[in-house]
DNA sequence: ACAAAAGTGTTGATTGTACACCCATGC
DNA sequence: GCATGGGTGTACAATCAACACTTTTGT
């Protein structure tokens, strides 16, 4: 490298992983966010994250804030993208390597603490730091993703009705959907399988609970 | 965050930005490499990238650096992946945000330098660090973008025939295309206009020349 | 005249989209 | 018996994939 900069001019930052985790409640597409503590941003809403470890893998990083942070444990966990950040004085140079991360609706809660909060995506309040980019940034994605992976089936709790999924994509879409197109794809992805049992719920015919036939391969279909 | 680490905790790393750069040489897919000069792995081929420096940003630290590198300007440069390694000893933990980029083949030449150095996709040598990680990440983007946007057109110099697109196409995606069907989806882009001119090679009918219409949005189609 | 790449349309298969009614249940 | 969401099929449009011959040039 023949004009390489002088091994003085490289930086020293702190390095973090900082992930946006998706759930969907009541037909809303909703996101984690754990209430800072400590400066920069003390008392803001943020995603959970931590600082990486000094031997820890990125993956890994994420991972565990998010377990310590929410007590919750991703179904899916994809990096998304690198920001640098700069905030002048003690706090230097910031690099965060965002996540985007699912996990399945009322299968299991967060902690239950005052500081963490699931936050519908139409009702945001201000995040600290870039995390509102990041947010936006990780929504785009998985929007793209449900195209042509059966991504959203992550967010479904083990056993679910086809309406649920449905309420699922047109959460992550904000458009309504037509049900028997909508079933007739959802099923030719060969990921579903009947249970043969039926949930009640309500003055109406009882719907079919479906479960994924493979619990592992929610990447990319086919 | 109830359970962050101490400050104490955090390390203290080095980042550099890291470029896949991408033409096509005779119809083949070709990716630049330079010589590292300094440990480690001095001696090998490695990707065009820096130490990023204190108020940079990291596309800037990326183009930065294949400037300074390989005197090219890349037309297209896009954030691929962050890797984290660990190099024991002095080296220490690295972050590597990998960087995805195209330049025109036969535009401009990279200084005429030993130590730059065009490798074909087929027949890569060894790389330093985990280049080949890389360069094959960047290599799955760039096959699966030029399925839905017009970037494969960032590849060609300023004018061009309609088949010198087509072994593009042919040597990113390695196999063969039919001809017909290629032409009518990629003038159904809207993107290309005729000169006027042709171009004679060999004994045979001259080609239609052709350049971009719009220089700007290689992004994505529509 | 022949070799070699340029250029050009049609057909069938597949996929996507729009759309309306009957079914099972609780009250 | 009526209100409610569950469940199903068909027809048309759009897109994709396969395929072969004529044109222009140099030798």
């Amino acid at each position: 490298m023949a004009t390489i900069s002088a091994e003085t001019d490289y930086i020293q930052p702190a390095v973090t992983a900082d992930t946006a985790l998706f759930s969907v409640r009541g037909g809303e597409l909703v996101a984690l966010t754990v209430r800072r503590e400590r400066e920069p941003f003390a008392g803001w809403w943020a995603l959970p994250g931590d600082y990486i470890r000094a031997e820890e893998a990125l993956d890994d990083c994420a991972a565990r804030a998010l377990a310590e942070q929410t007590g919750l444990d991703a179904i899916y966990l994809e990096q998304l993208y690198t920001f640098a950040s700069h905030y002048p004085g003690r706090w230097g140079r910031v690099f965060n390597v965002a996540y985007f991360a699912l996990v399945p609706f009322a299968a299991v809660s967060p902690r239950n603490d005052e500081n963490i909060a699931w936050q519908a995506l139409s009702r945001l309040p201000r995040l600290a730091f870039n995390h509102e980019d990041i947010l936006a940034s990780a929504r785009r994605r998985l929007a793209a993703k449900i195209e042509y992976s059966a991504l959203a089936l992550g967010l479904l709790p083990e056993v679910f009705t086809l309406a649920e999924v449905q309420a699922v994509y047109e959460a992550i879409k904000g458009e309504r959907l037509d049900k028997r197109n909508f079933r007739r794809a959802l099923l030719a992805l060969d990921q579903l399988e009947v249970t043969g049992e039926k949930r009640q719920s309500g003055a109406h015919r009882p719907a079919r609970l479906y479960r994924l036939r493979e619990p592992s391969n929610l990447g990319i279909i086919g």
